[in-house]
Order: structure tokens, then sequence, then C-alpha cells
DNA sequence: ACTTTGGTAATTGTATCCAATGAGGGCGAA
DNA sequence: TTCGCCCTCATTGGATACAATTACCAAAGT
């Protein structure tokens, strides 16, 4: 355990680092719901000690991605159907309310900015859609190496994520915005979209549209009842596509 | 989530004690805002090493009550006038929808708890307005010692959470809840209801009956229309009376 | 065959030691 | 006198050693 990773990032903490890989790994699925971790296989995993390592599950535990229990151990939480629902149920109440807010105060920054997010996921959503027929790997050579190289979903993913993002952060209130981002990353979980058919990204990108149409007007009623429309069409989508785990 | 509703267990870790200890030091104002906590301090103080001292801190920063900054230290967070303004603006977005949801699925054992509450605190608010003449130490031998004695004000406080957290609970959303329980705990840090004038405890009784009586007649737009009058009237008794930070 | 009990091993929680880094003060030069 | 640089030091971050507790397994008795 003494072997420093030589390449730790400089004026970067381990356990900031740990809590990242850990955190991912929940998020990608190689860390799946209900599997315990110890303390010391991922010491050895990412190079470090048991210290920064248990900093990162406190954070993780406070963030709600994993339960701690006293002296039995730590397990990737587990959300059942109940969860998930309630979750997207303040998701829409949350969301949105920033989305009414952001429509008041828009900048022509934040138009811009969700315009070009848009713009990025419909080309990730074509690309998706060429690739669907000529398998699942990469366009470009299939490299799968452990040098993640991103695949249009993640691409897609990513994007969705930093586009209600931006509108949390145009709405004005912080601890609104953090509320609901708070949320997103928890949904997330379970969200991987693999498997959606090509309409449910179609839909997707139609509200996103009519959002960004919304808030460019100055319509808070219309922003709110697009964005309620969205994240609760959106729990639709993942309900019908059965989520991976038991309920 | 993370929000753990008091302590459901003993909890014989060194750690959880001094998380609690900090954590009602901050909340009772004993730590104030801005001032810095060195690790070595408070585990002289509380009598521990600085492993559990740094468990608590980083779970602290998690739940935003302290701000870490990498290498430089650990400081109270301090709450704008905004910040304020912000979280009593989403905890009546979440407490009124909490509210219309309990009118739609309470219980009895709702009821009898939220009326026990209720009755609860108006006696300590008759207990409250007899000692105003009579000076600010406690009605019994007026002991002040270490041993923790609760003053009429601190039984309304704590009497007023566990009210609302019975709503909460009772609306059968559990993330809803969480979300709502997170922000009422960071927005009770600055307030002390210490100086409030009596009318203000007056209205927020009257608030509270008629939330029960509207709850109990299944009638959620009512119930979510008091509960959000409630909540922005709170907001604007603590704004009249001058938050103590500079802001 | 099933249950209960005791022991062992594994894992968590805490303490202490060492390294690294940012902060503040002192000294020197303009 | 004031600005700037360097040095020391206080404090955080990380590693490791140690203690305590729990979970699992096996063996024996009913």
């Amino acid at each position: 355990m003494s072997a420093r990773n030589g390449q730790a990032k400089p004026g970067l903490r381990a356990a900031d680092r740990v809590y990242e890989e850990i955190r991912r790994g929940i998020l990608k699925g190689s860390l799946k719901p209900g599997e315990k971790i110890t303390e010391e296989l991922l010491a050895e995993r990412f190079g470090a000690s048991r210290t920064p390592v248990r900093s990162a599950i406190v954070r993780l535990a406070a963030d709600g991605f994993v339960d701690m229990t006293p002296r039995s151990g730590t397990v990737i939480k587990h959300r059942s159907q109940r969860d998930i629902a309630d979750i997207y149920e303040v998701r829409a109440l949350l969301e949105s309310a920033a989305a009414g807010l952001a429509a008041r105060s828009r900048t022509t920054a934040d138009l811009d900015a969700l315009k070009s997010l848009q713009a990025a996921m419909e080309e990730a959503c074509r690309a998706r859609d060429a690739n669907e027929c000529s398998g699942s790997a990469g366009a470009a050579g299939g490299e799968r190496s452990d040098k993640e190289t991103e695949t249009p979903i993640e691409t897609l993913s990513r994007l969705n994520k930093a586009f209600h993002h931006r509108i949390l952060d145009a709405c004005g209130n912080a601890v609104l915005a953090d509320s609901a981002a708070r949320l997103m990353d928890i949904g997330l979980i379970t969200n991987t979209y693999t498997t959606l058919p090509r309409n449910d990204f179609a839909r997707a990108m139609s509200d996103h549209r009519m959002l960004i149409t919304a808030i460019e007007a100055g319509d808070p009623r219309w922003a709110e009842a697009v964005m309620r429309s969205h994240v609760f069409g959106t729990r639709n989508t993942l309900s019908k596509a059965g989520l991976p785990q038991s309920g």
C-alpha cells in the first residue's frame, strides 16, 4: 500500500480522486446496488490507504449513494421503484419551478449555452442512430481500452445533464438548483439509456427545443409546464424500459 | 438520503457523537458563521483524536454546514440574506406539496400526532408568555448549568420542527421529506426565535391549527395553500426581526 | 436433522506518526 | 517607511498500527 500512484494529479487530494472514482463507478453501473464495498479493497484498487477511502465513503453516504452501517460495512444503496418514482416527482416540482424562474431572468448567455448544448445533443443522437446498426463499439477502431473513449450514449447523458444544470443555474436560486441537482445525480444511478428506442430520444429532444423556445419567449408558465411534462415523460420512458433492479 | 432525522441509534462511534456536538453548536449559535474550526482543538474539546473529528467535519461539509477548503482549513458556513430567502422559497415549494399529499393520505395516527404536538406547542407558548415578564430563566429553579434544561423557546423550536417533520413523513414521499428536512435544518441555523413578539407566535399557532383542519378535511389544495402561507409568513417574520448576520 | 453456542477471522473504528503545504511574520532593500 | 521575499511554523492530508466488534463457520448436544 505504500505504492503511491505517482501520477496522482498535483494539488488534488487523494480523497477527492477516490470519491470521484467511486461515484463514477456507481453512476456507470460497475458498482451495483446491494454490492458490499470494503475499504481495504478500494484502497488497494486506487493505490491509496484506507484514510482517504474512508473520507470518500463518508461523503458518499452523506450524498445518499451508499449505506454505511456502523460496524458492519458499506453497501451501494439500493433504490426501489417507489424511490425512483418519488425522485422524479420531486424533480418535476423543483425543475419546473426552476424553468419558470429561468424564463423570467434568462440572459442571452443562458440561451446561447442552451442552444449550443441542444445542438450537440442532436448531433450525438444522430451519431447514436448511425451506430445503432453497426454494433455498440465506437465508430473509429472500436478501441475499448481503459482509456475511456466516450460512447454516443455517454455523450448524450453528459450533455443532457449539462443542459438541465444550465437551466438550474439560470434560475437564480442556488438552493433550488442544488436541491434539484442532488436528485438528478441520484436518479441517474440506474439509468443507462442504453436500451431506449429512438422515439424516446426524439421526444426528449422535442421537449428540449420547446423548453428553449418557452424560456426565450420569457413565458414562465409555459416553461414550467414543458419542464414538468419533460420530467414526467422521462420517468415514464425509463419505467417502460424496465429498471434493472427488483424494486 | 442522508439527512438522518434525529438520532435513530445511540451511535457508539465517537465520530457520530462529535458530529452531533458540532452540529448542535452550529444550530445553537455557539459556533458562529465565519468562525474557523481546527481539528486538533475540537479533538481536545471532545476528548477524541483527530480522526473521528475529521470524519464528522467531512459529513458536516457534505450537509452544507461548514466550508472545507483543501489545505487551508474549515469555517462555519456563512449564509447571506439571499441564501435564507432562497431556502424559504424552496421550503414553501416542497412543504406545501408535502402538505397536499399528506391531506390525501393522512391516517388517524398522523392526525393524533399533529394534534398532540400542537397542544404541546400551545402550552409552551403560554409558558413562554408567562416567563416573558419574569425574566429568561426557566420556570423551576432557574438552573442554567451545563446539564441543559430546556427553555420554553427551545421547547417551542423543537416541537415546531417535529410538527413539520410529521407532516413530511405523512406525505408518503420519502425523497420529498428528506429534501425539505435538509433545508429546514439549514434554515434554522440563524434562527433563535428568542426576540420574536407574541403576535408572531400567535400567527404561527393559528396557521398550524388551520393546517391540521385542512389535512383532517382531506383537502389537498387547502392544505397546500395554508402551508405555503405559513412558510412565507415565517420568512417574513424572521426577516423583520433582523437576522444577526451581515448578509 | 436442527439448533445453539463458542471460537476464529475479517473488517471497521480510532490513535498516532510523518509528510506536505499554505499562512503569517520577520528581515532586508529601495 | 513601505514593499517584497524568504523562512519558520501551525495545520491539514495520508499512512499505518492497534483495538474492538461483528459475522460467519464449525462442532456438539438435544
